[in-house]
DNA sequence: CATGGGATTGACT
DNA sequence: GTCAATCCCATGC
């Protein structure tokens, strides 16, 4: 099935997957360009507002390590999905960056949704309480894999083939302001300014960066 | 084999 | 602001 994406009217057409080559390149050219493009997976679909780089030279990254099970994907070909479990709880995406053999990652972590909101609104609808708002749906790395169903198993998958697949900027889509500040949530390497967010955006997670 | 920490979130004070 | 939930896997004995 095709994956759509709304233009101007409303309409919809099939969205055209980034290839293997865009993300054969400096992870943090990658995590930079990634704002403003699309995450789709399974009749949902957001565009990126928000991501951060990961690179094996630095420890916050799961590659520093070096080469163990867990890391496998994160060494392997680019433009291959890196989904990981954070705080025994929630499935986090990645995109795999630079080229086979070297450990880096973008980590997405927000999205505005645009397609099937009616979907992400039961996943994320929070136990026996009040149903998420819809600048809740995507809002952090973690809600936006509830949102979009993806999961632990989408982990080694190709972003170009799918099931979870990252297009282009539609063309009618203005290029995003990227705003830059430090990662969210680690503990090590804290002074790299490697997070990038779409401007004035309000599915961005806390804490915004400052404009 | 046992242990501890983590790229988070939602509930609660 | 604080804190628990919960699981993969790296590390160390």
């Amino acid at each position: 099935m095709p994956t759509l994406t709304p233009d101007a009217r409303g309409a919809r057409r099939p969205m055209r997957a980034l290839a293997p080559a865009f993300y054969d390149r400096p992870v943090l050219d990658v995590a930079r360009e990634l704002i403003g493009c699309v995450v789709e997976h399974e009749g949902c679909a957001g565009v990126i507002v928000e991501t951060e780089a990961y690179h094996e030279s630095e420890p916050a990254c799961h590659a520093y390590a070096g080469l163990t099970p867990r890391t496998e994907v994160l060494f392997g070909a680019p433009g291959r999905a890196y989904v990981y479990r954070s705080y025994g709880i929630h499935a986090l995406l990645n995109a795999v960056c630079e080229p086979e053999g070297v450990g880096a990652a973008v980590l997405i972590r927000a999205l505005a949704p645009i397609e099937g909101l009616e979907l992400m609104r039961p996943r994320r609808g929070l136990l026996g309480s009040r149903p998420a708002r819809d600048g809740d749906l995507c809002s952090g790395p973690g809600k936006l894999t509830q949102a979009l169903g993806i999961r632990l198993v989408e982990n080694g998958s190709s972003l170009s083939r799918g099931p979870v697949r990252i297009g282009a900027r539609a063309d009618d889509r203005r290029e995003p302001r990227v705003v830059v500040g430090p990662r969210v949530g680690i503990t090590r390497a804290i002074d790299l300014r490697w997070r990038f967010c779409a401007a004035g955006d309000a599915n961005v997670s806390r804490p915004r960066p400052r404009a």
